[in-house]
DNA sequence: AATGAATGAGCGTTCATTCAT
DNA sequence: GATGAATGAACGCTCATTCAT
């Protein structure tokens, strides 16, 4: 039961969030929406901030989990097309989780820590899939850093238009643009689509 | 000095929504801040919400004024190109205001109102821009929402991402990388950089 | 006005916590008896732990105007029996300032900065009046930190003592008896009543 | 185990309310810190208030059991003596207990029920021991309740002064002339040191 | 007896907003 | 227009206490 307290916690947590972002969402309305005392909330959390940074490691911790491993035995292309199309599937029926980590991703109110966390321990596949991408020639030669958040940003802002916009999202034609994009974004001259 | 105290009052704002959040930035401390009484500030906003939008726009608006104007008389590339570097130069030199427009755009605290009125008043000329293009054919045909989020999202990543690392926004290849990566995201097969 | 909301809170915050402890007065419930709004409390005094010492350091500061100035024209034994005198008739007159001063002297909520301005601002005429009695040969020779504190906790209890038994504080005799008291613990010996 | 656990409660809670004040030690804090489980406080003591009556009734009856017992054999002055020797001894060696009397002695959080317990049962003899002074005719003839308060206080501030300063205490000379101002205080005339 | 997750009333404090001056 | 004291609802959080295990 306890177990399920925390999970019922968080999982309302993310819908007022979402709907009425950080402020909005009173931890006594969070609580009371989930079905639990308000202290039950501060049993599991020692605080609001501190329930913000489990709720977003949880999200990346989850979409990170859906991801196929990184491999060399096809190409980069292939297998970067392979993570984005896991990423989308998991963002469109995870829709409130996507638009979460979209809110909050630059805000203040997330300790650069958690930030940090987030990126290196649940992103480090798509720094891995880059190096192996630049070693075959396949992508260019940009620094690592940029092409990480270059990564990040266009397959947050394609997964926040599809949800935004339900019948595009339905159109493959324009996810196959979303893709190419990304492809065409990074690839080395000569591997273009 | 009314017109200079509305004025402190956005500059003041700035600082404190960038460094402490939306919440976090109290409008007696805003007031206070800024050298006003606390009822100045609600003499120029009608309330916290108004002050917020009329930041937002205000610093849209800034912007927009900074770029070039579309011509087709010369090539959609260096029409793009010169639209990067005119946003990256008033990005850098203004850091507060792109790192607010970064970390309040995907807000729930924006109205829909508000950020309609950012993205087609202030950046319709990104829209002009790729009409332009795709009739020349320099551009390729994706749908124009998802060419305008792609535009935003790709100018914000790279603009936050020399903001926080400064000694690579002075590299002048990371910044040629960042606009080849533009270029290349939108171009038309065979127009690749 | 605002002056007078100042002393209207500390006022009931007198009362409230001699009656019901400083925990058992919440800030809603003074506030409420003062008559004025709860943020109002917090427009003057910072937090509670300030209101605490403000009333503290006011009431000491009360007492000390109440009492003669230090003079060595009469001799020690008269001149402490004004000052008893004086500090007993403001303590039987002020009871609730005297149970205050009694119940919080010793309390961890009091700050030591606080006990030690009440102290040496409100009471440095008793350090004054043992050297001048020492001086004379009048009072006996002991540690001067020992000596205020015994002048301290003789007469706390002493009013204490009469404030809790109203029939005994009618009967001068007492009075004569604690004054007695207090000058035979001090005096040098041949001094004695 | 069980009655030791109690004991550790007793033990820890006496440290917390010294150093941080009744309301400031939560039972949670308490518990955790004595090693045992949070509804284990409450199977030993019905509520907080009753830890504290606890508490303090078993300090001072552990003073009281390290006092000798009232003699009529030997002289008043000497028997005083024994009596704030052994006190003064007991109190050096157990500063937390005593500062937890001095603190809580005239908090409104002790019922009246558990004061008059303390000061009766355990003060029984200091009662006794002036009413024998009284009959020999070496203590003055003040009203008993007076007399008593006057001791209790004169200890507490003197056992009060000696822990603060700890190099006083080490000295001889120090403790002679607290317990002179003791028996002066309450010596009859022609008794006096 | 012992545990500790759960409770929810109640706390100290904040803050957007008002309004008399 | 400008001021800042005053407001009070709402917040995050605490904590004595209970109870199923």
């Amino acid at each position: 039961m306890s177990a399920s307290k925390r999970q019922q916690i968080l999982d309302t947590a993310l819908v007022l969030f979402v709907e009425q972002g950080l402020e909005g969402a009173a931890t006594a309305k969070i609580a009371k929406e989930a079905g639990v005392a308000t202290g039950t909330l501060f049993h599991h959390f020692a605080n609001k901030q501190e329930l913000v940074s489990a709720l977003y490691l949880a999200i990346k911790g989850e979409l990170a989990e859906r991801l196929p491993p990184v491999t060399s035995e096809i190409p980069t292309r292939e297998m970067a097309g392979k993570m984005w199309q896991a990423s989308m599937e998991w963002a469109l029926s995870h829709p409130d989780k996507l638009r979460f980590l979209l809110a909050y991703y630059q805000s203040p109110v997330l300790t650069p820590e958690t930030r940090r966390t987030a990126k290196f321990e649940t992103l480090g596949f798509v720094l891995e899939l880059i190096k192996v991408g630049q070693a075959r020639g396949e992508l260019a030669n940009y620094p690592h850093e940029l092409m990480m958040e270059v990564c990040h940003s266009l397959f947050m802002a394609s997964a926040g238009h599809f949800i935004d916009h339900p019948d595009q999202a339905a159109d493959p034609e324009q996810h196959q643009a979303a893709m190419t994009i990304f492809w065409n974004a990074l690839a080395a001259p000569g591997h273009h689509a």
